[in-house]
RNA sequence: GGUGGCGUGGCCGAGAGGCUAGGCAGCGGCCUGCAAAGCCGUCCACACGGGUUCGAAUCCCGUCGCCACCUCCA
């Protein structure tokens, strides 16, 4: 069975066709760590983790590569801010205070660490290379100013426009970005000429003077350098296509270098209808996610829909993934406590083929959900009609699918913090409660009964009585 | 001005010419001392107006509304 996944280069369907059988290479544009991590950004690390895990299973070995963009003209704004607030920070610990940020709003997660994660900052010389070549081949030209800035000539390179469908006459021509000595408008930066109040430790040598990369560049030259001048699929937030990759589209292929065959964008997270900026004042923070919601549930909700819709981020919207997952979680637990004996064929368990048509058509988790969801249905219609036989197979099946998505209740990523000696303790009490409540039962004090099971209600514990005995949880668990 | 997308039941959210996902909430039933959990049933929607077709939520034309991008962005 061969994968499709939407490009968005030629605006439609295609076959995944690895350039080396059974392996994969991607590229995403990871985070520029200006500022803390939102939701959107976690939406697009998740995405890419969920190709990565189906490509996996589906028997290619791949390559992630998402980097991290650590130097920029915000982060050295946002530490010389700091400067003038009196809580100087260097440009380079700021970054870094934002990619651990980044890494464990990841993690929490359960985001897989990519294969490589390179710095921009460690790749330098890669982009100064590729400069050179695209000056020698007559597509970039150092500023006449004695800035020391280096700009991609737009007007060499007929294709550019190609990535988002645009023809440069039709552009409107930025108002707000410094003409500088563009030949035109539209010319980008690829290295800016170090200005005397940026930081020394902010510039390296390079044979235009000291400087620093231009945004884009960073990513040709560092998706060169970790997956070759040609790879698979080239990932990253719909805000990037232009001009961000179409820039990084124009300057590696003018360069000589093939790049990416496929093209993959993720849709953004709009907060209450609206797109999530910084002037509106809705961000929604990892921080503020994780905080709301148990991160597996955090998970779900961001990977429950398409990977290309607009997820809209509502009140409520933590709380319906929560019923949702819950509804998988309490079939794996009671499965779990009826079929200890009862022997699942070991080994890869696998998945419905319904899921793995859905998920081999686009990524459509929604689709993959529905046959997940089904099977659960099944699995506790067979737990209670005394199928066990039936309820396991079932069982290993949603098992399967779970880990495939990354919410699997059991993976140890969420089981973090959990009291050994606290929950002992909890548990002993709760068990001399169901005693007592049990003789009550069974001599028909139900008042009695129910007052006991009132009481751990309210304190956050859930009772479910079956012929095997009760069980109970906490809540959220 | 250019480019792209969206509008589905009370809510979330798929699908893409006939077999009309899934979750949540609601309602009825089964189970239960009562619950909880679970199961069964029910609620059968596709912005609007035309057209094509035996048949349209799906294709075509038009209209309305909403959104994103056009050099800060995941």
């Amino acid at each position: 069975m061969t994968v499709r996944l939407f490009d968005s280069l030629s605006g439609g369907l295609r076959d995944l066709e690895p350039l080396v059988e059974g392996q994969v290479g991607i590229y995403v544009c990871g985070p520029t760590v200006q500022s803390s991590p939102h939701i959107g950004h976690l939406r697009s690390a998740l995405v890419y983790d969920l190709w990565r895990r189906w490509l996996t299973y589906r028997g290619h070995r791949v390559t992630l590569v998402r980097n991290v963009t650590d130097i920029d003209d915000k982060i050295l704004a946002n530490a010389a801010k700091s400067g003038a607030e009196g809580t100087s920070e260097e440009w380079w610990a700021l970054a870094y205070r934002y990619e651990l940020e980044f890494t464990a709003g990841y993690t929490a997660l359960g985001v897989l660490p990519p294969t490589y994660e390179p710095r921009a900052t460690a790749s330098v010389q890669q982009m100064i290379e590729l400069i050179q070549r695209l000056i020698q081949r007559g597509h970039a030209y150092p500023a006449p100013d004695d800035s020391g800035d280096v700009y991609f000539d737009t007007g060499s390179w007929a294709e550019y426009g190609a990535l988002t469908r645009q023809k440069a006459d039709d552009m409107v021509a930025a108002t707000d970005s410094d003409p500088r000595a563009k030949r035109d408008p539209r010319d980008f930066a690829l290295w800016k000429g170090r200005k005397p109040a940026e930081p020394e430790s902010a510039s390296w040598g390079s044979p235009w003077g000291a400087g620093r990369p231009g945004w884009h560049i960073e990513c040709s030259a560092m998706a060169a350098r970790y997956l070759g001048p040609q790879f698979d699929i080239h990932g990253g937030g719909l805000d990037l296509r232009f001009p961000h990759h179409e820039n990084e589209l124009a300057q590696s292929r003018a360069a000589g270098d093939a790049f990416a065959n496929h093209w993959v964008h993720n849709g953004l997270v709009n907060v209450g209808g609206q797109k999530m900026s910084k002037s509106l004042g809705n961000s929604v923070y990892a921080a503020d996610l994780l905080a709301a919601a148990r991160p597996i549930v955090v998970r779900y909700y961001l990977g429950a829909a398409h990977y290309r819709s607009v997820l809209d981020y509502h009140d409520g919207a933590l709380a319906e993934a929560e019923a949702a997952l819950d509804r998988i979680e309490t079939f794996l637990e009671r499965a779990a406590r009826q079929l200890d004996d009862t022997a699942v064929p070991s080994g890869i368990e696998r998945v419905p083929d319904a899921f793995a048509a859905a998920l081999d058509n686009d990524l459509a988790v929604p689709e993959a959900l529905a046959v997940l969801h089904e099977t659960v249905r099944a699995g506790n219609a067979a737990l209670d009609a005394g199928d066990l036989q039936v309820a396991a197979a079932l069982r290993g099946e949603v098992t399967a699918m779970v880990q495939i998505l990354g919410v699997d209740p059991a993976s140890s990523t969420w089981q973090g913090g959990v009291d050994t000696a606290g929950r002992q303790a909890l548990g002993a009490l709760v068990d001399r409660l169901l005693i007592d409540r049990q003789e009550a039962r069974a001599s028909k004090d139900f008042a009695r009964a129910d007052h006991i099971r009132d009481e751990l209600v309210a304190a956050g514990i859930t009772l479910e009585d079956s012929a095997n005995g009760t069980h109970w949880s906490i809540n959220g668990e």
